[in-house]
RNA sequence: GGGCGGUUAGCUCAGCUGGUUAGAGCGGCUGGUUUACACCCAGUAGGUCGGCGGUUCGAAUCCGUCACCGCCCA
């Protein structure tokens, strides 16, 4: 039964029990026979994540299209499922040890703590499956994955092991962005630059061979840097090679104070003359560029930093390496252990006491963080596993080259390919524990081996060294190799894990079953489309497609589709920091999720950021209330679905005029879709719905619902139930709940058996026409709106009811006037409606289209408000009939402006000089007669 | 520094391939207990489409340029 309100909260859990019970989302639920496949798998939200607006944005946008082809009959599936979120994740269980006072991650070991990370994940990860199910997300959660459930690891095993035969995974050791607070390496995408406050310190390097003078500039050089700290690892200073002021030194050597390293001067383009001095310290083992600059010129590379970004210069050899021991050991007295912060004050502090610093200026510049830990990241030398990113990105560019996969909206593959192109060895090792562990193992010798399994390792490492092959830990295997007792050979297995994006990169075609080739693999992939947020295309979309490629030697989808980013109402990034965060959560629990659903759709448009304002989610929220009342209201008037109706051979214009706006509707909703144009189609059958079917419709068939014309009420009836089914199947992708619970109140009211859930039902299809119906129609309400225009201006109080008399209509308009002679003395509050010749005195003139609606309002009419309102109106006229003449006098416009444009150009200023000679015709009544 | 995008009503935004009287929602104002709905109904005000220049018969729409704002990559 008909409750009196719609409330979204008590509702809503029992449709989607509804869904539940039917297993409505399960893949190819409701499909054609034979239907074409629809796929999408859902970009993984982290296991640690809860739902934030991105989400509600992002999931909202797949149901619409998913909602949509079910119903079109396709055989869709919307595969689901989380990411484990290396770091995210560890951090997360290692919080929670530390809160509750438990052992550290290194105190229980490995073993123990994955157990506790795997036992958190049971209990607590994956939150936003429910939050996602809230928002009615009808994914197929009897598929659900997880990127370290088994199928998965597997796909992520023989990945690895085919990349590293195949010679696309290889172990290197190079600079990488180091997390000196988790103490692993990061992708440089992981990395977030931000503008510091910080200093430029200037040294002065002596020069070789001259007695160091602070007041002689000939005697030393000046670096300028932002970190001093560095310095005890400088191998070199770099000078333009064609800096006039340095020439000469090119070759000479600066010795390097506190420390005495005599290091060259080296002629590089990196070093830019216009900056600071022009010379710069090379630091090769602790940044990027001074990396590049070493390998150029053969300079020595000395780490000064331990995994905590601590100075270790004890027992290091590569820095002891031709310094003065007493010398080494000052210095390590001195900074040993400091961590880089502490180091460079103390550093400058010494240098200045010394007389090399020369001076130290404020200066604002980038420095690269963690995004997950926040703290500075260390440029840090290190073995790691690499993927040879640039190979596969070959095929994954050609592919969207030759439009196999299509960017919507399609500038942002411009990101893809400017990414592409330029991309870098993509660094896969992580030092974590959480995540595939990596399936290599180090023998004695320093042979790797990456195998599937131990069991095939074993093989291997016999036929290499012959004997027994035993595994054990690092720690183990070390001191096994140290110790000449062992007998045997002893392996260890890589303790780092991979990169999260690595598993999810395989997503598309590992929750489809593959390596197996299972029968989901050949239905959906390549899928049909991916959405996603631009800030994904380098971590994610880009990485799939290269794993796509290769393995499948397929595109991973046909579409990618790049939603918005949502701000808040300012238009600023939300952020928990900045504290601006909407949380879709508690607007759902105020609104009703359809409302914010159909929020988020109609503000999805293309290439714009989607700020959320709360005022839009009531507007939306208001629609839904709406749309329960004019179910509610038709149930009322007895609408009850009739079977055996058949909207083509409906008789009244009023409801060939709704049925023909009704498909027009499906047909508007159908390509906005398709094209996704979700705020288009969402403005569509929000206007269908309150617009035309609530504010005319309805309010038309009032008095013939009333009357008792007992064949017109029937097919009102009918109609009006037909169309509110329309509505319901036009407006369920956007808003599933109400409109499946109305679907399921208006069949019981009828007494009938729905053939399907709405979410089955079928979407319409071949719309029906009758423009001659329109035009009827159109023609009454744009003559109710025009009396409604003229009591108001008129200040003819609500109650009064006043006379109507239409001037100048044709036969045909006399018929409809006379037909809808109730329609519209109810709507326009008019005690009688006439038709004249001659328009009466004293009258409030309105011309519509052809007519003129005149209210005889004998004494009411302010002669001189009227004749003003009528000349601004004459005015309006006058100029846009010289705008067109403009254009048709114009020999040019005539040659140049294809047929139809000018033939359109013809018949809007006909129109207007008619309208134009009614309107003077209506003045002139205006003046007393003389 | 390189690239991308934005600037349209008080606010938040539509306006696709050039020809519209430049639209919507919210907000404002006026008036409303009409067989649903005040989360409503009716009416109404409000815009030199950021500036300048160009292409064109015709520019909010295409091109250039400037200004301001935002994002991405160095």
């Amino acid at each position: 039964m008909f409750e009196k309100t719609y409330d979204a909260g008590s509702i809503e859990p029992r449709i989607r029990e509804v869904w539940q019970d039917a297993e409505a989302f399960r893949a190819g639920a409701g499909a054609a026979k034979d239907a074409d496949p629809f796929c999408i798998v859902i970009p993984p939200p982290n296991v640690t994540g809860s739902l934030h607006m991105g989400h509600a944005l992002n999931n909202t946008l797949q149901d619409v299209l998913v909602r949509f082809e079910r119903m079109r009959g396709k055989d869709v599936l919307w595969q689901p499922g989380t990411d484990h979120a290396g770091i995210a994740t560890q951090m997360v269980v290692e919080r929670q040890l530390a809160a509750n006072g438990e052992p550290t991650r290194r105190e229980m070991g490995r073993e123990a703590f994955l157990e506790r990370v795997w036992s958190w994940k049971e209990e607590s990860g994956g939150a936003i499956k429910g939050q996602l199910d809230r928002l009615g997300a009808s994914c197929d959660w009897s598929r659900e994955r997880f990127t370290m459930d088994a199928g998965l690891s597997e796909a992520v095993l023989t990945v690895f092991v085919r990349l590293h035969k195949q010679g696309l995974i290889y172990r290197d050791k190079r600079l990488v962005n180091w997390d000196p607070k988790f103490f692993t390496a990061i992708s440089d995408l992981e990395v977030e630059s931000k503008e510091v406050k910080g200093t430029l310190t200037h040294f002065r390097y002596p020069l070789e061979g001259v007695t160091f003078d602070a007041d002689d500039p000939s005697t030393y050089i000046v670096v300028a840097t932002t970190r001093p700290e560095t310095m005890l690892g400088d191998t070199a200073v770099a000078v333009h090679p064609e800096d006039e002021r340095y020439q000469h030194l090119i070759g000479k050597n600066v010795v390097l104070p506190i420390v005495g390293r005599k290091i060259p001067i080296v002629g590089d383009t990196y070093s830019d003359p216009e900056k600071g001095s022009g010379a710069v310290k090379i630091t090769p083992a602790h940044d990027f560029n001074d990396f590049e600059v070493g390998k150029r010129h053969k300079l020595r590379v000395i780490n000064i930093f331990d995994e905590q970004a601590a100075i270790a210069l004890k027992g290091n050899a590569d820095f002891a390496e031709g310094l003065d021991a007493g010398v080494v050991h000052a210095i390590v007295t001195e900074l040993e252990g400091k961590d880089r912060f502490e180091a460079r004050k103390r550093v400058v502090e010494v240098l200045e006491q010394q007389g090399f610093v020369e001076k130290i200026e404020d200066n604002v510049h980038m420095v690269p963080f963690g995004d997950r830990s926040g703290v500075p990241i260390e440029p840090f030398l290190t073995d790691q596993w690499y993927v040879n990113a640039k190979r596969l990105a070959g095929p994954a560019m050609e592919a969207v080259h030759e439009g196999k996969t299509q960017f919507v909206p399609a500038n942002w593959s411009k990101t893809y390919f400017e990414w592409m192109e330029n991309i870098q060895p993509w660094c896969v090792s992580r030092q974590l524990w959480w995540g595939h562990q990596i399936p290599a193992w180090y023998g004695p010798d320093g042979k790797i081996f990456v195998e599937r399994s131990e069991a095939d390792v074993a093989r291997m490492a016999q036929i290499h060294y012959g004997g027994d092959v035993t595994f054990a830990t690092r720690a183990e295997a070390m001191a096994a190799w140290e110790d000449p007792e062992t007998t045997g050979t002893v392996l260890y297995r890589d303790e780092d894990v991979l990169d999260t994006w690595f598993s999810s990169a395989l997503w598309p075609f590992s929750t489809l079953g593959w390596p197996e080739r299972t029968p989901e693999l050949r239905k959906y992939y390549p899928t049909s489309v991916l959405s996603t947020g631009f800030d994904i295309i380098f971590f994610w979309v880009a990485r799939m497609m290269m794993m796509g490629m290769h393995f499948l030697n397929q595109v991973p989808f046909d579409t990618v589709y790049i939603h918005a980013l949502v701000r808040d109402e300012k238009g600023a990034k939300m952020s928990k920091s900045k504290g601006n965060v909407v949380d879709p959560l508690e607007l759902m629990d105020e609104f009703g999720a359809d409302a914010l659903r159909f929020t988020l759709a109609a503000m999805a448009a293309q290439g714009r950021d989607v700020k959320i304002a709360k005022a839009r989610v009531q507007g939306y929220r208001n629609f839904a209330t709406k749309l329960w009342n004019a179910t509610r209201f038709a149930d009322m008037n007895e609408c009850r679905i009739d079977p055996a109706f058949v909207p083509s051979e409906a008789k009244g214009t009023l409801s060939r005029w709704i049925i023909t706006e009704a498909s027009r509707t499906a047909n508007e909703v159908t390509r906005g879709i398709e094209t996704f144009r979700f705020n288009d189609a969402a403005a569509s059958i929000y206007r269908f719905t309150w617009n035309l079917f609530c504010d005319w419709f309805l309010e038309l068939s009032k008095p013939a619902l009333m009357g008792d014309n007992e064949a017109e009420k029937a097919e009102l009836r009918a109609v009006t139930a037909y169309v509110i089914d329309q509505i319901l199947i036009m407006l369920h992708p956007f808003m599933p709940f109400i409109t499946e619970e109305l679907w399921q109140i208006t069949a019981d009211q009828a007494g009938i058996q729905r053939d399907t859930l709405l979410i089955h039902a079928p979407w319409p299809v071949n719309g029906f026409e009758d423009a001659g119906a329109a035009d009827e129609i159109n023609f009454v309400v744009d003559l109710i709106t025009a009396v409604r225009s003229l009591r108001a201006e008129s200040n003819v109080p609500a109650a009064t009811e006043a006379e109507v008399v239409v001037v100048g209509g044709s036969r045909l308009q006399e018929g409809w006037l006379a037909y809808h002679d109730a329609a519209i003395r109810r709507l326009a509050r008019a005690n009688a409606l006439k038709v004249s010749d001659v328009a009466p005195p004293n009258a409030a003139q309105s011309v519509v289209g052809d007519v003129v609606a005149c209210l005889p309002l004998a004494g009411l009419v302010d002669l001189e408000a009227e004749r003003a309102r009528l000349a601004k109106e004459l005015k309006r006229l006058e100029g846009e009939i010289g705008k067109i003449d403009g254009r048709l006098s114009n020999p040019k416009f005539l040659e140049k402006a294809d047929a139809d444009t000018i033939q359109e150009q013809r018949e809007k200023r006909a129109e207007a000089e008619a309208k134009r000679e009614k309107l003077e015709a209506a003045i002139g009544r205006l003046d007393p007669v003389s």
